[in-house]
DNA sequence: ATGTCC
């Protein structure tokens, strides 16, 4: 372990106050043995920077999946509280609300015989890569609609069905969305993207249950082994990046007008109930309303190209849940016995409410919301369940996926895109995207392994492991 | 992640 740093158990470390100056609390995270050699001196250092942070409770936190990022770590979740805290763009990363969704199919594996047409139909209908633009149109009044209203609208407006709200965290509404914070050219940037994958790490995947671990829970959410299922990854695209770059600014000088020490110009930050943390507060709402809508539309094609296909009906699709990876949120948790109103920030962090709290759907309230941790390129992606062990020890959250190890720019020398697409057509694995390069920077071998990642959340019981789900076809920006 | 530099 790095020097500094004290090893708790086999799955969590200690950055003790003093690791850098200012510290208001310790930083703690999430890590097993196996994958110390992953950690980065300098995530780690981002992390404790937070800790220095006001009105944080308990410990700044991360996941096993952490790594560097623009202030805070990926991978870190950081509570604040509602009175002396700050809320920070940082700490929710540029891509508001990137998330990720399951949909069930009644299909199972030995029904998808021609993988290679389902996979090419997929690509056609969703927009995918840098700049993709979708066929919807949208008015101004639309837009405004659907970044206050979020999933509600876009089933009003025909792109899904009502249980469809109920399966996303929030409802996919966040209630505190301000669309007056979100500038014109954010809303110019997002009035033709609503419905488009991007790019990065964003996939489409067709994907099998190869493993049932809870099978009691699994029928819960709906899901058994064999069925094919469908992954959607993506964020609020432009308009989310520009509603972050367009706060930052604001926010940094915020952060000297109230006189808060940071140790990181990167960590720009405002008191929550300032009226600029609560600009940014409320337009970050928005922009995660839009990337909800975003995942709900590219549902919407999904569905009609699989009913055009195998004949399946709309409703036969049940959306099994959505979650977000990046999103700061207002949350009530038992702080020493006492309840209290957080805004807790996770940044490539998935929440993971467990049993009984009434945020998690009628429908699976008993046994805690689902946990969706996609894998990277070519490898399982895992449902797991939400526990009471993290609603006292991380404020109801987990990891959100492999995590990166090596750069874009690395990742394209090392292994061409030819070979690695050729390599997982071996495995069975159909990958389309827009270009060969997209896929070399998105190579296995530039993630952590997620098994890992999935086994130390399941040792510390932040989430337990319900279904592993292996890629079938795959669409990349 | 991102009209990968207004």
């Amino acid at each position: 372990m790095l020097e500094g740093i004290e090893r708790i158990n086999e799955v969590e470390c200690e950055v003790p106050v003093g690791y850098v100056p200012g510290m208001r609390v310790s930083a703690r995270f999430f890590l097993s043995e196996d994958l110390e050699e992953s950690l980065e001196e300098g995530a780690v250092h981002q992390l404790a920077n937070v800790a220095t942070l006001p009105g944080i409770v308990r410990h700044a936190l991360a996941m096993p999946d952490i790594h560097s990022g623009y202030g805070f770590p990926i991978g870190g979740v950081a509570a604040f509280r509602e009175e002396t805290g700050i809320i920070s763009p940082g700490g929710v990363g540029y891509d508001i609300n990137c998330g990720v969704r399951l949909l069930a199919t009644p299909l199972r594996v030995e029904d998808l015989t021609q993988m290679r047409a389902l996979v090419e139909e997929l690509f056609r209908t969703v927009p995918t890569g840098v700049g993709a633009e979708s066929r919807m149109r949208l008015s101004a009044q639309g837009l405004e609609e659907m970044l206050v209203e979020g999933v509600p609208w876009a089933v009003r407006e025909g792109y899904g069905i009502e249980a469809d709200a109920v399966h996303c965290e929030e409802n996919g509404q966040m209630q505190d969305a301000d669309a007056v914070p979100v500038s014109k050219r954010a809303r110019k940037r997002g009035m033709p993207q609503a419905g488009t994958l991007g790019s990065g790490n964003h996939f489409l995947e067709v994907q099998v249950i190869d493993k049932v671990f809870d099978p009691k829970v699994a029928a819960v959410y709906g899901l058994e082994e064999g069925q094919v299922c469908c992954m959607i990854h993506c964020g609020s695209r432009g308009l989310g990046h520009q509603v972050c770059t367009d706060h930052l600014r604001v926010l940094e000088s915020a952060t000297r007008k109230y006189e808060i020490a940071i140790p990181d110009r990167q960590l720009a930050c405002a008191p929550i109930h300032s009226p600029e943390g609560e600009a940014y507060f409320g337009a970050m709402a928005a922009a995660a309303n839009y990337a909800w809508v975003n995942r709900q539309v590219i549902t919407h094609e999904v569905r009609k190209v699989f009913s055009r296909l195998f004949g399946i009906e709309y409703e036969e699709m049940p959306l099994v849940y959505d979650v977000a990876h990046n999103v700061a949120k207002r949350e009530e948790h038992d702080i020493d016995g006492r309840r209290e109103t957080l805004y807790v920030h996770r940044k490539g962090a998935t929440r993971a409410f467990g049993p009984g709290r009434l945020e998690v759907p009628a429908d699976y309230r008993a046994v805690g919301q689902p946990v969706i941790i996609p894998g990277s390129m070519g490898s399982s992606s895992y449902v797991l369940h939400g526990t009471d062990t993290a609603m006292e020890r991380t404020f109801g959250s987990t990891c959100h996926g492999a995590g990166r190890v090596m750069s874009r720019t690395k990742a394209k020398k090392s292994m061409p895109g030819k070979e690695v697409r050729e390599a997982l057509m071996e495995r069975g694995i159909y990958v389309r995207a827009t270009s060969d390069a997209s896929i070399a920077e998105e190579a296995p071998a530039a993630y952590k392994e997620s098994d890992k990642v999935v086994d130390t959340v399941t040792r510390a019981r932040l989430s337990l492991p319900v279904v592993r789900l292996r890629p079938l076809g795959v669409i990349k920006g």
